[in-house]
RNA sequence: GUCCCCGUCGUCUAGCCUGGUCAGGACAGCAGAUUUUCGAUCUGUCAGCAGGGGUUCAAAUCCCCUCGGGGACGCCA
């Protein structure tokens, strides 16, 4: 027995056991991605273990690819669990073994509804209470709670069934879920006691809800985090994003890795109150982390998204074009829309971009003539000398820089805002920047009003 | 309806347990700067303790009520 802690000794230190258990009814979505999130830290944290489980009980809805793509989706975020995974459907003799036990000790009855056979338990009277890791002490009354299914008709046990007798089974140590399931609880708890298992400890995470304050559904904007993968979101962003949202590390401090949040995280933190899944904020968060991405990483990140499928030969000028947006690009799947005109064979011009410096016969001229320079004498070795030399051109054409400036950048990339222009048309390269000044000044100049008024 | 949970800027939150710093930060917004544009960057700024009672010298913080939001009450999970 320590002297300094004599308790330390008596009470045996259990391995922490906590486990994400969705069920395979449709894709993953943020919701369950942030509950995955919270057991993986907890049990980080303490040094114990993440299981995964499949509840597939309903024969209805559940679906293999789902199992699947949630498989996916945890090996994606780095949510690694315990391997092998566990599935209820796998385990259907145990349940209705527990069922018969429960049928014999008079905890449960059989009922038939519509010619339908179900086994129901018998809920018991008094005060149900337990101490919830987020919420505390939460007292709820047996009599209030009626008699519930636990076996279906089909031979298959329903969620509380089979959620409870897993958890025993697993010697689960604590059972980290949504707000829904706080009212779910005393039902559970009636079962460890018929079962004579104690129950584990309980934490109610605060529901994530969708942008119009309701909780998350298909009406709620993109849910799915395959959406978010596939928009080009970070996994590391996602899970901080989420991380955020009822959790805070207590200062000023809101980028974080997942072992940095994995080694800080504590139930004392945990906000009690729902949040709004905020996209602007996540596009943050993914910018944020974009920034901080070692260089290799980052474009082999990009490259899934912008010309995936280049040959070595264009890998230095794909590089380098990444490289030129990395500071603009929030979700990586930006850079195909702000870059296109690298790769396309003519740019697509913004309308308002050609109003607004393009529409006017005097610039196009000079367009054409800066498109004579460049053929003919330019240096396109670095973007400081097309730098000096459009300014100097601009010089001999008595015209202010940003005058040739703006026109050359909407003629060559057809938008009003790139990086700047230097390093744009040192990237395009001299043929291609002299060939797009020219289609622009021929192309514009039909279209240009007559400004004398005829 | 019954029971349970929750209520700090538009949004995410710090502060609450252990009353006493102009209620702090971030995203968004707005303004300004850079003038090679802006959805980039930098700077500044707006905005909140749901309401009402109490306890106290002092309440975002402790207590009560009201209101508001959410959840459970499925042979869904």
């Amino acid at each position: 027995m320590s002297p300094l802690n004599p308790l330390s000794s008596l009470i045996p230190q259990k391995e922490v056991r906590v486990r994400f258990a969705p069920s395979p009814t449709g894709s993953l979505h943020i919701g369950g991605v942030r509950t995955a999130l919270f057991n993986f830290a907890y049990a980080r944290k303490n040094g114990g273990k993440f299981f995964l489980r499949i509840e597939d009980t309903d024969r209805e809805r559940s679906e293999k690819r789902f199992e699947v793509e949630i498989l996916e989706s945890l090996a994606w975020l780095g949510l690694t669990a315990e391997e092998p995974f566990w599935r209820q459907s796998d385990r259907l003799a145990k349940y209705q073994a527990v069922v018969k036990t429960l049928l014999t000790s008079g905890c449960a009855y059989e009922e038939e509804t519509d010619g339908r056979k179900a086994v129901k338990f018998r809920m018991r009277s008094g005060a149900i209470q337990f101490s919830d890791l987020v919420h505390g002490t939460v007292v709820f009354s047996g009599e209030e709670l009626s008699d519930f299914v636990i076996q279906k008709s089909d031979g298959y046990p329903t969620y509380h069934l089979a959620c409870v007798v897993d958890d025993c089974e697993m010697k689960i140590t604590h059972v980290i879920r949504g707000d829904d399931h706080l009212s779910n609880t005393p039902r559970q708890i009636a079962l460890y006691e018929a079962l004579e298992h104690s129950p584990p400890q309980f934490a109610h995470l605060p529901l994530v809800l969708g942008q119009d304050k309701l909780p998350l559904s298909k009406r709620s904007g993109e849910v799915a985090l395959l959406y978010y993968q596939r928009e080009g979101y970070l996994p590391e962003a996602i899970l901080n994003y989420l991380a955020l949202l009822g959790w805070s590390p207590g200062e000023n401090r809101e980028i974080f890795s997942l072992s940095e949040f994995s080694s800080e995280f504590s139930f004392k933190r945990v906000q009690k109150t729902s949040a709004c899944f905020d996209l602007e904020k996540l596009r943050w968060v993914n910018k944020e982390h974009i920034g901080r991405l070692p260089e290799d990483r980052y474009l082999k990140e990009i490259k899934k998204f912008f010309l995936p499928d280049s040959d070595s030969s264009r890998e230095k000028w794909r590089n380098e074009i990444a490289l030129l947006y990395r500071e603009r690009v929030f979700v990586l799947s930006d850079l195909q829309k702000l870059a296109d005109f690298f790769i396309q064979e003519q740019p697509t011009f913004d309308p308002e971009a050609v109003q607004k410096y393009l529409l006017d016969v005097e610039v196009l001229k000079r367009l054409n003539e800066w498109a004579n320079v460049l053929d003919l004498e330019s240096d396109f070795s670095s973007p400081q000398a097309l730098e000096t030399l459009l300014r100097q051109t601009a010089e001999k054409m008595k015209v202010k820089a940003a005058d040739l400036i703006h026109p050359t950048r909407v003629a060559i990339s057809g938008k009003a805002v790139t990086p700047s222009l230097f390093e744009v048309m040192f990237c395009l390269g001299k043929e291609m920047v002299v060939k797009r000044l020219r289609y622009a000044a021929n192309h514009f100049s039909s279209k240009c009003k007559d400004e004398v008024g005829g």
